[in-house]
DNA sequence: GGACAATCGATTGTCGACAATTCTATGCAC
DNA sequence: GTGCATAGAATTGTCGACAATCGATTGTCC
């Protein structure tokens, strides 16, 4: 199960040329070994292991330790080595704020750019997201769901919003099911999504990001409920 | 004239410990150069000359350059080195717009924390900016301006936001003076704050982020038309 | 003289070895 | 057994050397 595109990470990395050779992009795999799931938070990458289970040079690794370092999904101390990092409860919520606020100006901007082409494919994904709550399946929801944003992301045109909105995800990336599996929560957030591409479809930028504003506050809310429940800070 | 506190930066990087010693953090001094302009936009970084340059060795300039291309200052290019990014007319509006949506999210939350010797440290600030506008001192009340947006950061308390706009902030900062140098500009700017800090003050979060928002959908307009006068995308 | 190929210098990429540091386990005193 | 110091293993940090690549210059043919 492939997450989240990689298209928006490479924006300004390495250039994505023809062939990743060799130990081209040890940066990606790892990213998406953690971004997955196939390490857990607070698991040490010692470099040698990852050396032997990528076949790929020291140097390569460090250089994607660093990066991924930065890019805020691992944590590095100094002669201490690196770990997946932990995201904390607190932290969780604050992403979510933030992402609150800039898919609420995607939003707004995909208002003013749509095409009829644009709403029949969000359309077409709200119908199939409407399937997938019929067959009581949270997973494939959820994947429909991110695909969802991802389209009104890229209607929007805004680059450094989406670049760094899809970076946030891969962080909080372990929260997610935290909302989707609460109580009625699948058809509230089918409805909220219906009311955003009507918005969207009627081309009223204010109405658009409203919507998303209204949605996405009622994810943080829920979000906010389930760790409260859950205990953690 | 250091532009911008190096704290928020150190969110997830190496930790700032005790001493820097030998080549401790040539990222924090590279960085500090670029972004204070003492390397031009596209300029080329060569390892060796760097290496002269800082006095540390190729592996840690190496390192500052991976860590510097995640964050959008540098681009590398593989076997081609790398250079200081040149950011476009057009990006730098889309940051600017990020800008906006964050900042309007860090007002409404500072809104909520808000204590009165915040309110007294804002006043104070909207002060010295006043002087240095009758002062006919642009640059001085650039500075300001930057301390008076960072201190509401700081009263919002939302880590995760707060790194993200001071690392935009970096990247764009080669455009902070095309709004502030056009005419009228300076006057409008400073009744703007004045607003933002009776909203913050008065505590409302609405109303502070509304204040927020139409300062800064001002600023975002005034560089649209900076940059449509200064001509290339 | 201009297009193209070959060569050379400059620069980056990668590897291996060693130094420095941290972590673990063992031994010892009490 | 507990606390503490010490030795050894594991791991990270750094350096130097060499290979690979790129850009520019030169040389050659037409």
């Amino acid at each position: 199960m492939k997450t989240t595109s990689t298209a928006l990470l490479e924006t300004h990395g390495q250039a994505p040329e023809g062939m990743a050779r060799g130990g081209a992009s040890v940066y990606l795999k790892l990213r998406e070994a953690i971004v997955d799931g196939r390490f857990q938070p607070n698991e040490r990458l010692v470099e040698a292991d990852l050396e032997r289970a990528f076949g790929a040079g020291r140097t390569a690794i460090r250089a994607a330790l660093v990066r991924l370092d930065q890019e805020g999904l691992v944590e590095r101390q100094p002669n201490r080595g690196a770990r997946v990092r932990l995201v904390s409860d607190r932290e969780a919520l604050e992403i979510e704020e933030v992402r609150v606020a800039l898919e609420q100006m995607l939003a707004k901007h995909a208002a003013t750019r749509i095409k009829p082409s644009d709403v029949a494919d969000l359309r077409r994904i709200l119908e199939d997201m409407t399937a997938r709550v019929e067959a009581g399946d949270p997973l494939g929801y959820s994947e429909l769901n991110a695909r969802f944003h991802e389209t009104i992301w890229a209607i929007a045109d805004q680059g450094v919003a989406a670049t760094l909105v899809a970076n946030l995800k891969s962080q909080s990336i372990r929260f997610q099911y935290r909302t989707i599996l609460q109580p009625g929560r699948p058809d509230r957030s089918l409805r909220e999504h219906g009311l955003i591409v009507e918005a969207l479809a009627s081309g009223d930028p204010d109405a658009s990001e409203a919507a998303m504003r209204e949605h996405l506050s009622r994810v943080v809310e829920t979000l906010k409920q389930a760790i409260a429940r859950h205990r953690n800070t």
